[in-house]
DNA sequence: AGCAATGTATACGATTATTGTATAAATGCG
DNA sequence: CGCATTTATACAATAATCGTATACATTGCT
């Protein structure tokens, strides 16, 4: 048990900050507001966190620490390649929820090495992923003809059509809808019974 | 039709504040977020608003002038008592809705101005709240001894009844909850059928 | 108790954001 | 065309926010 450390007030200021920038946007959110959510002084923030950059850049951390840990757990384990895709599937909702907003994204413009940052730490992600469509594609799991740029790409572009609201209304909630789509990568995907995964 | 001379862009930057006073509150909206939204520039604005806080109290202007335009239909038309509380727990929610986030509510002590200016416009409609009230126990739709301010204060009371979640969970939707008041009060009201009004 | 770690309250100069105006020029529109 | 409306930009004045210094309180631990 390592997890102990960290001081009460430390907690509860990313909590209030992660609360708060989702509903405002990075930008609309002051450090004063965030200890004031957090019943903290500013003088703990700061002891803390040098500015609200790096407080955003250690949220960032946390979420994708959490995903990494998930990952690992998964490879280790003996699940399948459907279930990876499908933990992977709802990372990259759960990503695209917490950054889709406009307010957020601007923000990048006025601190463009917040966006360095991020695409860094989601670079780390796509190479991970990358490994596992490598894995999966050795363990004949998966066509060997596939490039995993590609199958990136496919995703993407797969993950677009949950905006548009009239097909998702078509499925009883999201989840269902996720799964439809996970079904059809992975069936497109597999290798056929018979030829030797050409 | 004398509702055609607006220009376009008043409308369009009244409708883009509104949206984002709900959005994030008053505080955290400048007047050049609201010309970007509205797609006008910040000259215009200020040609029809000296400041935010006049483009709030227009706001509430035409707010409770939509309200006060229904009021006087229905106190013409032959509408019943019931039908009349109805409305006016409708309006009470609207206006509870827009005004109730604690990022509006907070930025009543920047500018106490607006708060003043609030309880006038509210005073007036309390006002005429009381004359429906007794326009109605003439006509002996409603017991004569009760005291509108009484009556009034009890429908406040029941609409506390709104932020049990677990009771308005009972209904079906929140406008059968309302209705439930609404009888509530209806027949709590209503004199005796046999004693002449007492 | 006693020591260290954690947290508080306030005031403050420096920095940055926002306001509100002036100016000159551009866009409909009948 | 001529008029009202709108834009773009720059700008000084004002206000909000940041980040630090200081001195003091609280909590937890042994």
């Amino acid at each position: 048990m390592k997890t102990k450390k960290e001081p009460k007030k430390k907690t509860a200021i990313v909590q209030a900050a992660d609360k708060l920038f989702k509903q405002f946007g990075f930008k609309k959110v002051t450090v004063e507001e965030i200890c004031e959510t957090a019943g903290a002084s500013k003088m703990t923030f700061y002891k803390y966190f040098a500015n609200k950059n790096e407080l955003i850049k250690y949220l960032w951390r946390m979420m994708f620490d959490d995903a990494w840990a998930k990952l690992d757990e998964l490879e280790n384990e003996g699940t399948t390649f459907q279930e990876k895709i499908q933990l992977i599937l709802k990372m990259k909702e759960e990503a695209t929820s917490t950054m889709g907003a406009q307010y957020i994204k601007d923000y990048f413009n006025v601190v463009p090495e917040l966006q360095d940052f991020y695409n860094q730490i989601l670079a780390e992600v796509m190479q991970r992923f990358f490994k596992i469509i490598r894995h999966a594609q050795e363990k004949g799991e998966v066509r060997k003809t596939i490039r995993p740029e590609f199958f990136l790409a496919v995703v993407n572009q797969l993950m677009e059509l949950a905006k548009n609201e009239q097909l998702v209304a078509i499925y009883d909630n999201y989840t269902e809808f996720v799964l439809e789509i996970n079904n059809f990568l992975y069936y497109g995907l597999m290798p056929a019974p018979t030829e030797e995964n050409r």
